[in-house]
DNA sequence: CTAAGTGCAAAGTTTTTGCATAACT
DNA sequence: AGTTATGCAAAAACTTTGCACTTAG
């Protein structure tokens, strides 16, 4: 398993540029839409291309929205977290659970299921839109 | 908004018989599949408006797998609850977690958030499939 | 009889992929 | 130079929709 080399290509810059400053979480569409926005053109395909090469490097999450699209952000925690968002301007919220993680896993563990994962996400009406 | 009468149609009562049998959850492809096999006819449009139909009355379950398929399931508990399924036999366990709802409450609530909902589920490997 | 439900095929979305071209190292 | 990355368009996969026909009530 040798690592692969990763070429700092001008797309590469600029979509993970795109979601440094992007605090909400975006499709790969709607990221594309921004890199235009800044007159920066990259094809969508490379956009998808790159926003998976940055998840599975960890560097930003993915989570899927109620309507099957996946959508990326850059979070500040690296550490495990779940996700507050607000279905009106999507603003987000970290927050750290780890009674939750703990219980999940007993949970889990209680009825026999081995290498445990588990996804939660909470949504809301933020106070400025509500 | 005046209630829709709700006509009783083989097709219905077909998918709802095998939502009735089926124990894992299953996409719209693997229902149509399992009506095929019990020689029940059904258009594939036919079967994605009925779980459709279900889902939204409730009487079944609908949740979106990692690969952002719609997968449903008859559900034995209607109260609110959650999923430990096996990733490899799709084998599931209806859990309940009145302590993770109140913690996603606060929390929302801490933050200003109202109308709060959330998405928990739980995966792993089960017994029998390690 | 009359409106809801169905079937089929076409269209829509999001995401992936093949392949020739461009461009990091 | 040698490969990896990109772009474009075509293909995939899942789901929805338009419309004529069927059928429950």
């Amino acid at each position: 398993m040798t690592e692969q080399p990763v070429r700092t290509t001008r797309q590469r810059r600029a979509v993970a540029a795109v979601m440094a400053d992007l605090d909400t979480f975006s499709s790969a569409r709607e990221v594309h839409e921004a890199l235009r926005d800044r007159g920066e053109s990259v094809g969508l395909a490379t956009v998808y291309r790159n926003l998976q090469a940055l998840a599975d490097a960890d560097e930003i999450d993915q989570l899927r929205n109620d309507d099957g699209e996946v959508l990326y952000r850059r979070c500040a925690t690296e550490q495990h977290h779940h996700h507050l968002v607000c279905r009106v301007c999507g603003r987000t919220v970290e927050v750290l659970g780890p009674a939750v993680e703990r219980w999940a896993d007993q949970v889990a563990a209680d009825h026999g299921f081995r290498d445990v994962a588990h996804t939660l996400e909470i949504s809301g009406t933020c106070d400025r839109c509500s």
